[in-house]
DNA sequence: CCCCTGACTTGGATGACGTCCAATGCCTGC
DNA sequence: GCAGGCATTGGACGTCATCCAAGTCAGGGG
């Protein structure tokens, strides 16, 4: 993760202790915290840190394309540091667990031109939906 | 839509001016409403109608399967009557206008047992992310 | 045809999530 | 070090949605 804080410093990212708290939390795979879940973590390294600075991280994150915004549900958003390996996601019905997947095919080929309605593409989410084991074994 | 308000009567559904409504103004083809936009249509045929009921019957309509709920963006929740023909979206990122897809792939092949960790999967959504031609003249 | 009962509707309170703002704090280049 | 400007703070505000107790109404039994 300190190569991710080397990268944004070099890109003229001001370095302060709730930056580089913020961006400790979202290290790891298969992590997709919401924004309160990454406050409640980062409160527990620097007691001070307020909410308003850490929304203000992730999106500065997310626009750095550094994070990826992730909404699985209707609920809270998500943020998800795996930023640079193209992935899609799969989502427990039941707990809300979320995996990072890897399909084989390429949505984007498997929409025709007659299905493009005249629009630019610039992008396609997978999300699979599921029951993961724990759930299935409860 | 009538044969939508006989199917729903089948089942037992007790019969308002309000479902009726709200059903009614649920009708047609590429048509993904915010539960405030369905509500707004719903008073001007029904003044008296309340934003409770909206949601009410709303979730009713999604619970029948008559209704798919679509998150498209963060923001609101949409509501697709075109519940019984498989179909995606293809959401434009700066109006936001909507249309339904059918791409020619299945995304369910394309997930190999080494990426579904134990789960099981049951379904899958593929929202395509790009400019609509009004946007893109613009 | 009317009445009764349980399901439906209402609107206002409540809650989850996120954004905004003015005042203050504190990096970093000089 | 100092200054200037970017970052942080927390509390108000906004949006979307849910909940609840009280009143209303659909539609089957009599």
């Amino acid at each position: 993760m300190s190569d991710l804080l080397e990268r944004l410093r070099g890109r003229g990212w001001r370095m302060t202790a709730q930056r580089r708290v913020v961006a400790e939390v979202l290290d790891g795979d298969h992590v997709h915290l919401t924004a309160d879940e990454v406050h409640a973590r980062a409160v527990s390294k620097l007691p001070e840190i307020s909410r308003a600075t850490v929304y203000n991280t992730l999106g500065e994150l997310v626009s750095l394309g550094e994070v990826r915004e992730v909404s699985t549900d209707q609920r809270a958003k998500r943020y998800d540091p795996n930023a640079h390996r193209p992935h899609h996601h799969l989502v427990c019905a039941q707990c809300g667990a979320i995996r990072d997947v890897h399909p084989s095919g390429n949505p984007l080929a498997d929409l025709p031109d007659s299905e493009r309605f005249g629009f630019t593409i610039s992008g396609v989410e997978v999300t699979y939906r599921g029951v993961c084991p724990n759930c299935t074994a409860a």
